[in-house]
DNA sequence: CAGTGGTCTAGACCACGAT
DNA sequence: TCGTGGTCTAGACCACTGG
């Protein structure tokens, strides 16, 4: 066996033995303990990190991953509801929201028959999610500014379905979605403390009205090893 | 800008200019290029590995991703039929099919109410799916040998769903999935000529029949870069 | 301040692939 | 046989975190 998956089994063992630990002995501790290098103890660890069993936080240290929360893309259930039903503590902290014209993907996405090449503003939100206070998720939310006039003083940590329905009774009621895996940009991976580089999943979410309009134009980053989907099909 | 990101900027850029390039120059070559080190030419490398821009096939080199196969867990779609569609040309391989007796989550999933600790006998069957002649996906296929009697004489590298419907008059109808990012072991890392810790995504499907009865259990890993999950909800 | 991970150098030997 | 990536050593300096 090589001594870097020799490490990756102690490490392993110590998290199913331990289960209350957080955080792991440093890079430092283990590649003393295994008379080895920092090269190899990281390689181990990497292992870990992409299996989803380990994180590490910026210059923090390396940490084991909570269970991961359950989503079902399909089903519209508000993310405070899925994370209390599996006993996670949700917060949602608003980093920032602007007004920008649309541009690139997201320009494609908004622009409708009626005025192929006029200019659209929207709105930018951007908030980070957390499960017991560790941040899982990052997104931007565009939407249109003349749609949704005012939106900056409404309360942009909870549910933006219900700000939608209940302050602009404007109702989702298709939504489309891709959803692959890729590395965490560095801005993003700064807001959640993470490396950039680190392994996420990456959601573009398009949510329609009934009359087919395209209301709110969603990017999220997951922290890969925070989530799991669950989808079924009748 | 950090030396490892201005490898990874240079070979990124590398790739846009030349989209007809499959295999990247070795990493010897860059790090002569750049008159750094290995560990550095493989940071950089292994970044754009997470993003699933290249990927490595074991020892042989790193090569670059072709554009990711679209598909919708949701919709119950022939491999053969999507991978058309999207200009792959798709193949099957069979590994292996064996009987086995159920064990861990395997058993959990076929037990039913009626026989609750018997022994279940399952074929276990093993395959690899290509895409232009890229291994993409492994899985294993779970199913009883009393109710798929003198299945290993079928054609088992088409589509099982449609041995099980024409062959045994079975039908599916409805499915469950549970989806996440994690790293390939090793035995399927090899069957996919990867280096084993490799990130995937992994999918557990169960399958049922009208009477709610488990027709399958299917274990599927996905090259990460390899797929894309296009979700639709009305 | 000491301790952590982040980045980087300059090598080495090995197993396996292509030829 | 030679070139490839896979694994590993033995250090170094830096930026940031936490007490």
């Amino acid at each position: 066996m090589l001594l870097y998956q020799k490490i990756r089994q102690y490490v392993f063992t110590l998290i199913e033995q331990q289960p209350t630990m957080k955080k792991l002995p440093s890079e430092r501790e283990l590649l003393e303990l295994f008379k080895s290098t920092r090269i190899t103890v990281r390689e181990a660890l990497m292992h870990l990190e992409i299996e989803g069993i380990i994180y590490r936080q910026n210059r923090k240290g390396w940490f084991i991953c909570p269970s991961r929360l359950q989503w079902n893309p399909v089903n519209k259930v508000d993310f405070y509801q899925l994370a209390k039903e599996q006993n996670f503590l949700a917060k949602t902290s608003l980093i920032a929201i602007k007004t920008i014209t649309a541009t690139g993907d997201v320009n494609r996405a908004f622009i409708d028959k009626k005025n192929q090449c006029a200019d659209i503003a929207l709105f930018e939100i951007c908030r980070v999610r957390s499960l017991d206070d560790r941040p899982v998720m990052v997104e931007e939310i565009y939407c249109r500014t003349a749609q949704f006039g005012n939106l900056e003083n409404k309360a942009l940590e909870g549910s933006i379905t219900k700000i939608f329905s209940q302050n602009y009774d404007v109702k989702i009621s298709r939504e489309s979605s891709r959803i692959f895996v890729t590395a965490l940009p560095a801005d993003k991976a700064a807001q959640l403390q993470l490396n950039s580089g680190a392994s996420c999943l990456k959601i573009y979410r398009q949510r329609f009205s009934e009359d087919n309009e395209l209301i709110d134009y969603n990017i999220e980053y997951w922290v890969h090893g925070a989530i799991e989907i669950n989808v079924t099909s009748d």
